[in-house]
Order: structure tokens, then C-alpha cells, then sequence
RNA sequence: GUCCCCUUCGUCUAGAGGCCUAGGACACGUCCCUUUCACGGACGCGACACGGGUUCGAAUCCCGUAGGGGACGCCA
């Protein structure tokens, strides 16, 4: 049997992390077995949906990676075949019409609520004859659920979960206006696309037991079930807005490569023993269902973002620089100009083992991309002013300086050091350091130097002395 | 309230009865490197929630307790 596995997120404006790790799961599954994974967008309820907010998913699954198979279905457009599956049923006896108002159902929930009662619909209209119902009452259908006994399903994540079914109410299946609940069309599409594995959150194990109902009246075969532990914030709780970052495009936003957040989410809930550092292709060779944790996780920045270093390492400077076009923008307002990607390109090596984030990397970078007149922030501007006259012979020597490496630089540093500075590099370096970067803290300032080229260099140097106070 | 699930270092986890005086990663601490901030290197701190069983032997199996999470819609 061929794996289908599918991602099934409803458009609400924002891809989730725990829906980006359930996507990265069940493509994951898929690929492994050489299967098949699809998406089908929840948008049944139409209040709630809307074109962007589609697209914010189809825009988080592609910067993650993660291609599915065939068309993105649109669970609406199903909504006729879901609606004759009720039918189906009411004609087997399976389901039925209830003709309760909103106010008799508020009634019985308040009244299962004071006995604490989990399901509250009494089910006054299972056996009653249609004939007596009201006529200014349009009814929903309703299933049959069992009365007695109860019902295992065996998770692959969870293991064997047992149900009583006086736990299981008779849920609507086809609302007042014939439209199908998300109970209905998710059982409905998931057998009509042929899905073998559903993976999904914790959230949804309760509802497991609803929808094999469903699959049995129908005679349908049973996909497996996995569900997922959900992620929770770094304190604990649910992961929230005040937590930092609860989307994916965030993610992206904040500088994080894919591979590093792809990999992070990997690692929250699934393991290969000691292994932390895996590639998509390692990932995909490997991911099985056995090694996926119960407990639910906590979401750490931290590690996050140690992978991200790690991943920024291991970029080629093309993709890196790529990535990070639109900060030096948005940051800096700086466009890349030829020349300032050949001089980050030189710098790279080391720009690269500095930096966490792609935001990093841009802000420890921009100097390189900037041009005469630019700014200084305070630090460096309190040490052009104390130090004109390291930099005035600095600048002086560097004039005629034989051949022009970092390696020279600093041996001319520290010659003036001696001369000046009671032989301190610090004293020419920090200032050599505020007078070219504009900061007071960057990437060696002699490499840097030899980088920016001499002519560079000493304009640079001129033009700081000028603005030191 | 009712039902379901979970519980190994601060965090993510390895662990499927003896290989565990519990391993790795991140974080943290100390030291080294050093022109700044970092990187890197070395060393270190640090956990089987608790209580009962079962067994020659339990982090691993069973039962309770406590704590955490989830579900209880004409939302998905």
C-alpha cells in the first residue's frame, strides 16, 4: 500500500509553527516512503476565509521546502459530495434529523454543565417521528453514534486509546443550511483522496474517535492515526504572540534560514539518538513514526538559534547574500552594489562564523556596503575624538604601505602603537576600528581593511577625523 | 466539572529489565585564544516527578498520587 499522507490547514492569516511542524512531518512520511502528500485548505467556513490568508500558507510551505503533490484541494469545493454522504447515511439509518432550536440546545448544555456531563444533546430526536417536527425549524442531520460499549483506536504516536461511548455525542454532520461540518468533510476527503496516515496535533485525538464513526457507517477503511504532542511557549504554556514568534513568515523575518528551522522543528518531538544536525535529505531517509516523542515540547530560541548558526556556516555566500538583500534594505536602507558584494564576498568567512541570524550578518556587514558620507554611533564617534592623531599618522602610513594585507595593517598598528600609545594595539585599533566601520564592534578591523582597499581605507579615515568631536 | 494524553539535566532529547556510577545537543560556569563583540578550544555544573508494588535486578513493567497539556460548538 502506497503512503498518502496530507496537510490540512484552515486559512486563519497564519501558518503556526505546530502546523509547520505537522506539515514537515507528514511530507517527511510521505517522501520517505515514496508516497504521496497533499494539501487540501480547510475553507468550509466561509466567514472566515479569504484569498491572502491561503497564500500565507502556500508562501510558509514553499520557504520551508516543502512541495506537495498535484493541486492544493479546496475542501469547499466538495461540499455536494460531502453533503451526500449524510444523505447516504440518513437513508442507511445511520443519522438522522434533529430539529432542536438554538435556545433548547443553550438548555441542555447548561443543564449537562451543572451535572458535569461532557456531552450535553439528549437526543430527543434519534428515535422521534419525523412527522412531529416543527415546522419553522430547519433541522441538521445528526449521526448515530453508539449508545454502549466502547471504542480503541491505536495511535501510532499515542498507542492504544480507549474511548467509552457514552463519551461520544450524536455530532451534526450537515448543518440548518445543509452545508457539512468539518467532522463530516474531513472523513469525506480524506477516504475520497485516498489518505493512508493522518498526522496531526494532540488536539485532534478526541476527535479520532468522532470521525471513526463516520468511516464505519461508510465502510470505509481507517486511516492510521499519529498524533502529535503539541509545542508549547518557552514558559510552558501555549505559545503565544508575547513569546516572540508564533508564525512561520516570522521566522523568516527574524533571519532564520529554512534549513536551521526546518531542522529545529525536526528535532522538537522526533529524534535519531544523538543526532541534531540533519540534512533533508538525512531527514528524509530517516524520519519514521516510532521515534516520534508523547510529551509535548517547549519551543527554545536558543537552540533555534544555534542551528542557524550552524546552517549559516554551511551557506554558499551567493544564497547568503541572497537571503539577506532585502535587510540590508529594510535595516539599512542600503542596496547591494557591486562592489559591496565583493567586498562581503571577501569578508565572508568570518562574517559567517559571527553571526546567529540573517539580521546579524546584515548589521555586522552593512559597513562593508556603505559609502562616504555614513554615520557613527556614540561610542565611536567619543573615540574619534580623542584619538586625531593616531589616526591623522595612521592614515599617513597607511598611504604608502607595502603590500596592503591585514596581516601588514596590523604590524603597522602595532608599530604605531608603540610609537604613541605606550604600545597598546587597543588604542590604535578601536579608534582605526570607529573610524571604518562607524560602531565599535565589528569583524577584525585589519581584515576589514584590507578588504575595504586602501583608497577606501584612508578616505574613510580622513572623513572620520573631520567628524570627531 | 467530565473524558483523553503526557512526566529523564534549565531546554530538546538518547534510553525499548542488567551495556546507566544515565549519553548527546543547546543554555550556563571557569580557563585558553584575543584589537572590540563574537568564533573556536579545554574543562565543568546538571535529570530518571513522588509513593507503592512485580523482579535476583527498573529510568525502563503494573498501580496510585501530584503536576502539566488537550478535548468537550450548527469553528476547524
Amino acid at each position: 500500500m502506497s503512503v498518502v499522507t496530507r496537510f490540512p490547514p484552515s486559512p486563519t492569516g497564519f501558518m503556526h509553527v505546530g502546523n509547520a511542524r505537522t506539515a514537515l512531518f507528514n511530507y517527511l512520511y510521505a517522501r520517505r516512503h515514496g508516497g504521496k502528500f497533499l494539501v487540501r485548505i480547510e475553507d468550509t467556513d466561509r466567514k472566515r476565509h479569504s484569498e491572502e490568508a491561503v497564500q500565507v500558507i502556500f508562501e510558509g510551505l514553499e520557504w520551508m521546502g516543502l512541495e506537495y503533490d498535484g493541486e492544493a484541494l479546496s475542501q469547499f469545493a466538495g461540499m455536494g459530495r460531502h453533503a451526500e454522504v449524510a444523505h447516504e447515511m440518513l437513508k442507511a439509518g445511520k443519522a438522522y434529523y434533529c430539529y432542536c432550536s438554538p435556545e433548547e440546545l443553550e438548555a441542555m448544555r447548561e443543564t449537562a454543565k451543572a451535572e458535569g456531563r461532557s456531552q450535553f444533546y439528549d437526543r430527543r430526536w434519534r428515535d422521534r417521528d419525523p412527522s412531529e417536527a416543527p415546522q419553522d425549524i430547519k433541522p441538521v442531520v445528526r449521526i448515530k453514534a453508539p449508545l454502549e460499549g466502547e471504542t480503541t483506536i491505536n495511535d501510532v504516536v499515542q498507542g492504544a486509546v480507549t474511548v467509552a461511548h457514552d463519551q461520544l455525542d450524536d455530532f451534526i454532520l450537515l448543518r440548518s443550511d445543509g452545508t457539512p461540518t468539518y467532522m463530516l468533510s474531513v472523513v469525506v476527503d480524506d477516504h475520497d483522496m485516498g489518505v493512508t496516515h493522518i498526522l496531526r496535533g494532540d488536539d485532534h485525538l478526541n476527535n479520532s474517535f468522532r470521525q471513526k464513526l463516520i468511516f464505519d457507517a461508510m465502510g470505509w477503511t481507517l486511516p492510521v492515526f499519529g498524533h502529535l504532542p503539541l509545542i508549547h511557549g518557552p514558559d510552558g504554556g501555549k505559545f503565544s504572540k508575547r513569546h516572540g514568534a508564533q508564525s512561520v513568515r516570522e521566522y523568516k523575518e527574524l533571519g532564520y534560514l529554512p534549513e536551521a528551522f526546518c531542522n529545529y522543528l525536526l528535532r522538537l518531538g522526533w529524534s535519531h539518538g544523538d543526532d541534531e544536525i540533519i540534512s533533508r535529505e538525512q531527514a528524509i531517509e530517516w524520519f519514521d513514526l516510532e521515534h516520534i516523542g508523547r510529551s509535548p515540547a517547549r519551543f527554545d530560541f536558543a537552540k533555534l538559534d544555534s542551528l542557524n548558526a550552524h546552517y549559516i556556516k554551511e551557506a554558499r555566500p551567493e544564497r547568503l547574500l541572497e537571503c539577506s538583500r532585502e535587510f540590508y534594505k529594510e535595516r539599512h536602507g542600503l542596496e547591494l552594489s557591486d562592489i559591496a558584494v565583493e567586498r562581503i564576498t571577501l569578508g565572508i568567512e568570518e562574517l559567517k562564523a559571527r553571526s546567529k541570524t540573517l539580521l546579524q550578518f546584515v548589521d555586522e556587514s552593512a559597513f562593508y556596503a556603505r559609502s562616504i558620507p555614513y554615520a557613527f554611533d556614540e561610542k565611536a564617534l567619543a573615540l574619534l575624538g580623542e584619538s586625531k592623531a593616531i589616526l591623522a599618522a595612521l592614515e599617513d602610513e597607511l598611504e604608502s604601505l607595502e603590500p596592503f594585507t591585514g596581516e601588514s595593517i596590523q604590524n603597522l598598528c602595532q608599530k604605531i602603537a608603540g610609537d604613541l600609545a605606550e604600545g597598546k594595539l587597543g588604542k590604535v585599533a578601536m579608534p582605526l576600528r570607529a573610524a571604518v566601520t562607524g560602531t565599535t564592534v565589528s569583524p577584525s578591523i585589519f581584515g576589514a581593511c584590507a578588504v575595504l582597499g586602501r583608497k577606501e581605507t584612508c578616505a574613510r579615515i580622513r572623513f572620520a577625523v573631520q567628524q570627531g568631536k
